[in-house]
DNA sequence: TATTGTTATACTCTATAACTATA
DNA sequence: TATAGTTATAGAGTATAACAATA
């Protein structure tokens, strides 16, 4: 029997997703990374941006002009950490914990359909099984 | 109960399983397009470069460095095909037979382990579920 | 001397258009 | 006029090094 590659249906399993994100995101404004850093500020408040940076696996460098866009728009602030004034501490304001609650419903709506064939049986399953690979990695 | 974002597990899994790839392949002289080709060409033996390029969901302008390296290496030929004197005819050399197989079994065995914690049946489970998912976006 | 945030630069990938030879 | 393969060019994304401020 041919057993198709792991990470050929993984990846384009991933790039189906990424496509329907883009204009659910668009929509509200936001990039892939202003999103992923919105959604790891709504569960852990503070961070600092090295810290931030690691947490989400993305470059530092990078991660600056993605929170210079979501500072203009008020969605997050930066304020010196007082403990150590190098450091700045990213914080959602009320409004980047509104818009990614928004954004955060549309896609899941979106992976709801995205999944529509499947039972709520193998819906857990596999949730349980990719939250396993996924955290198995740190 | 907070639900994980399914685009990012996924992304986070499908960025694991391409770093772990990457060496293997290297170590076969493979690039990551390059092993899709011939993979692509090892259950459908022959066709053109465009319908190469559709069926592997690359661009075709792309596909044609990925067969000039396949090409110098010995690992595929371009055929004109004489139906059509526009379009080559891509075909497996025997010798891209033997390294697809070299680097498909030392991807599968680094996908066993990367699985290593899941039972047979969850294994089964998820592959099934994955065809599924990636099949439906055709 | 090391670290945080930043900027600058070079490099790689990707997208697009244009060209040729056939149809 | 359209299509298969190719080439060239511009743009986006990425990696790396270097810098100022602070530890």
């Amino acid at each position: 029997m041919e057993r198709e590659d792991l990470g050929a249906l993984f990846a384009r399993i991933t790039r189906r997703l990424i496509e329907a994100e883009r204009p659910l995101l668009e929509a509200r404004g936001l990039s892939m990374w202003g999103y992923v850093v919105l959604s790891h500020l709504s569960h852990r408040p503070a961070s600092t941006q090295l810290a931030l940076a690691r947490a989400i696996g993305y470059d530092k460098t990078r991660l600056i002009g993605v929170l210079d866009d979501l500072e203009r728009d008020g969605l997050v602030t930066r304020v010196p950490d007082p403990a150590d004034r190098r450091a700045r501490i990213v914080e959602l304001t009320p409004a980047g914990r509104d818009r990614h609650r928004d954004a955060r419903d549309d896609i899941g709506a979106m992976e709801d359909a995205f999944l529509g064939a499947l039972s709520d049986g193998r819906r857990a399953a596999l949730r349980r099984t990719l939250a396993q690979l996924a955290a198995e990695g740190e």
